[in-house]
DNA sequence: CCATCACAAAGACACCTGTCCTTTCCGCAG
DNA sequence: CTGCGGAAAGGACAGGTGTCTTTGTGATGG
């Protein structure tokens, strides 16, 4: 049962008036779970799959910000500075959520002593990794985003030897860079046998050479 | 008195048993007030002055992260985290700061509903504008940022003609580049007579350019 | 006054990266 | 099979940026 699931990852126990509310809700692979600008509804809480956040730069261009696996919250940013939404969530994988609406929480989990640390726990782990993922995406080059990428791809990828590079112009704007550049970063892993490209897949033969360009750097 | 200040920023007010063990913190032009790694030993609220967070880069170079003004709160991530000191805290002018020990917070404060919904509505600020700040860090030129550095200082500094360039090494190192390209970026503008250098302060001539240059990128 | 030293500024170079344009490839209609 | 259209890949080029090295300048001590 869900509730228990939710229960496992948040050590969090609803209030019987809330369970009544609650709702499950699903989204399949890249689905749009909340989309820049809208108005939040409620609290989600992932319970399974894995989703990805990003956002849309003046540019047009779109920027990877974050991978998510349980335990993950998503609207607690907007729910308490009530602004709308501030990044795009995009299912990676099947993702089941415990929504939570909004009335539902004001009336009865806003002041409720143990669902507020929950949040607050929630917030201070985001915060923690925006803030390391935002200087050590200011420092590293497009080859280690697109190792820390494929790196970040591996945990989510059911079969890891063959990674689905959707088309290459999503991979590149999600990394913040250009198809162009994305093609010449292939071809020279190629040459050096770190990769084999077939049509629409790409198979790493080397990880560890990935790894290494990777830097440590994760979308997680 | 300071817990006016305080209670007038952060719309709180402290039970009697917590005021008498509250501190005031005083901290003078460029001192340390935290420093990466170290253990956390209570809440910092600014009620006084400006500080930045900075924080040092796998390659030893430092990164500005932003500039924060009142209300402003210190030690929450870590607190919450139960984490070491994550950023490099330095004032930016002379800042005072309420204090609360660490074990005054867990033995009066921790679930404390209003105080908790404080450092809620402070922590989700945060995370809302570092994520903005990641990505338009991520997308911005050295010259875009260094416009935006000097931007984010004319509202700190009290002389706004001049600005005192720290040594160009710690701007460079604060915006994540090095003194070699500030210096191109420089010679180019003092030649567009945009700016004027003399020795260790740099006038400003035409605030609009640098302006247009920052591109609205700002470190707060 | 000169030698020395330290540091700031600039030159030279290479690499990363984006833009624009050309080439290649592939599927499909005739 | 041939020719066409569109997408993917790659070539050429320019600008941004870091590193290393050289030059310039000002302070200090003899």
């Amino acid at each position: 049962m869900d509730l228990e699931k939710f229960a496992q990852h948040y050590l969090y126990k609803f209030p019987n008036e809330v369970i009544k509310e609650l709702q499950l809700k699903t989204y399949q692979r890249n689905e749009s779970i909340l989309k820049t600008g809208n108005e939040i509804d409620g609290l989600y809480f992932l319970i399974e799959g894995q989703y990805y956040v990003s956002s849309i730069e003046i540019t047009g261009r779109e920027l990877l910000l974050r991978y998510c696996k349980k335990p993950a919250i998503l609207g607690d940013i907007e729910l308490i500075e009530r602004c709308i939404i501030q990044s795009n969530c995009i299912a990676a994988e099947t993702c089941e959520f415990l929504f939570i609406p909004l009335h539902t929480y004001k009336k009865y989990l806003q002041y409720d002593a143990d669902f507020t640390q929950l949040i607050l726990k929630g917030l201070a782990y985001k915060l923690k990794t925006c803030t390391i993922s935002s200087r050590v995406n200011a420092l590293s080059s497009v080859a280690t985003r697109l190792a820390a990428y494929y790196c970040t791809l591996e945990s989510v990828e059911t079969s890891s030897e063959y990674i689905e590079t959707r088309t290459l112009n999503e991979v590149a704007s999600l990394i913040g860079t250009t198809k162009r550049h994305l093609n010449r970063i292939l071809k020279k892993w190629s040459e050096e046998e770190i990769i084999v490209r077939n049509g629409d897949t790409l198979q790493i033969l080397n990880w560890e050479r990935i790894k290494q360009y990777s830097n440590d750097v994760r979308f997680e």
